[in-house]
DNA sequence: GTGCAGATCCGA
DNA sequence: CGGATCTGCACG
């Protein structure tokens, strides 16, 4: 279990330390786990491409509580989208996993994403890998000490293992499209 | 009430 | 490159 301090930070921060770390979700189907190796950073303050940005709705609520806790959405009404809040209450950070690179509960993975699909692309984008883990909506505000869905310490990487980039998909948010907010462990063939 | 665009993925 | 499929929000 990862510490609250950890999630208490600016999203850009704990999104470069979530890499390396261990996603574990615990369902009555059984237990799936993948290292992080992808993230981007949502700052609600400041950045036109936070689901946040001026916006306290239903859906964008969980983002304005405590780090720590599970923000899922639908996208395209089709795929989940896992995000982790960061910072204090009041804040509006966020920090999107991207990508994992498969570590435990690989056959249940296997079924949950389909017969034809191989290892490499099990957890290679937001929406594919809450598929294999088995994340939805029901996990919306979940907290992630305490609950099925935790994040634990796993691997450490040196900076110069982390590559950095401008988000993906985002083109419509003017000039946040070019904040380099997207983090990735380098050479890693499930960074997608 | 209606219309539309979206932090995606898959298959042709 | 287009279609799937649904939700939140703007508009009126």
């Amino acid at each position: 279990m990862l510490p609250l301090k950890f999630y208490l930070r600016p999203a850009t921060v704990v999104a470069r330390e979530l890499l390396g770390k261990l996603l574990v979700h615990k369902s009555p189907e059984g237990t799936t786990a993948g290292m992080i190796v992808e993230t981007e950073a949502y700052e609600g303050a400041v950045d036109k491409a936070c689901h946040a940005w001026h916006n306290r709705s239903p859906r964008t609520k969980i983002i304005y509580q405590r780090g720590g806790l599970a923000y899922v959405y639908l996208i395209y009404g089709m795929y989940n989208c896992f995000n982790v809040v960061a910072g204090p209450r009041d804040t509006a950070d966020a920090v999107l996993i991207r990508a994992l690179e498969p570590v435990q509960g690989i056959d249940l993975m296997q079924r949950r994403r389909g017969p034809r699909v191989d290892l490499r692309n099990f957890c290679r984008g937001p929406g594919k890998l809450c598929q294999a883990l088995g994340i939805t909506r029901a996990q919306y505000g979940a907290d992630l000490r305490t609950s099925p869905l935790t994040i634990e310490p796993y691997l450490r990487f040196a900076a110069a293992d982390i590559g950095v980039s401008p988000r993906r998909n985002i083109d419509y948010a003017e000039e946040a499209r070019d904040f380099p907010w997207r983090f990735y462990l380098q050479d890693n063939i499930f960074v997608s």
